[in-house]
DNA sequence: ATATTTCGTTTACGGATGTAAACTGTATTT
DNA sequence: AAATACAGTTTACATCCGTAAACGAAATAT
């Protein structure tokens, strides 16, 4: 019964800052956000406090001002947060979801060459047509 | 300032069964989710009333039971949904992502032909890099 | 040492969400 | 027609989320 945590739009945009910088203090993250995201400081440090809450951050509290530092890798929330989104999907659609992400978003060539090289290897055992589980059972 | 109407995880859910029927009556979505998904009936006369509500399901009221229809296509909540997602993540992130989605998803052939087309198209004009936006404007 | 600034914590509040019971109006059975 | 079953609507409630002010403790400036 008990989900994982995840975290909210507001939340990712903290994260991101503190995943790019490294660690960051909440002035940090404040002056980007005020600017980029026109967010009061006080709604900054409540993302902060509640990133804490779900522990996505930690405070490192030895000297002040406190710096923050991420819990989780960039890599393994987006893992999460996309999955978790593609489960929402019928099956038969996740194609044309992928193929439709591909299109709206820039991608390196390495990335283009990184994504070939797995849609080869899917290729050798894909099937022809995928069945939609929409009215059965999602977790078999 | 005013937000896209979104599709909670649980609505999702209603919405599939009425995307895949093409139509249902709330009986028939009640079937399929008290067992898919072990939800109380109460629980799925809500998510159908909540739908309505935000415009993505209409009822049919010419005869009882009321027949509902969807009101927005699979496809443009799917588009909606998924580039919602990956507005919050790193420019820089993205390929990755879509790798990861790719190989996490089970897809067809035809789909994954269609995936290698877009992504030869994308390579004439792939940029070797992205470059990172988290610490600047979203929208530019 | 005191005043001021900075930064972390508490409190606030309306709307969304998951979850569901209770109520009510309509249709069907007896 | 009355009783019962079914389906649609209202109400409920705890938690999360966006948004932010107010408060209190620590550090810096005077």
């Amino acid at each position: 019964m008990k989900e994982i945590e995840t975290m909210s739009k507001a939340e990712w945009q903290v994260m991101r800052i503190i995943w790019t910088l490294g660690q960051a203090t909440s002035k940090q993250v404040i002056e980007v956000l005020e600017r980029k995201m026109d967010w009061k400081a006080a709604t900054i440090k409540t993302l902060i406090i509640r990133l804490q809450k779900k522990d996505f951050l930690k405070a490192d509290e030895t000297s002040r001002p406190f710096i923050y530092k991420p819990l989780i890798s960039e890599d393994s929330a987006i893992s999460q947060s996309v999955n978790n989104l593609f489960d929402n999907l019928c099956c038969m659609k996740k194609g044309s979801a992928i193929k439709e992400l591909i299109e709206n978003s820039e991608i390196s060539q390495s990335d283009i060459s990184g994504i070939m090289q797995v849609l080869q290897e899917k290729q050798k055992t894909a099937p022809e047509e995928v069945e939609c589980n929409c009215l059965e059972g999602d977790l078999v």
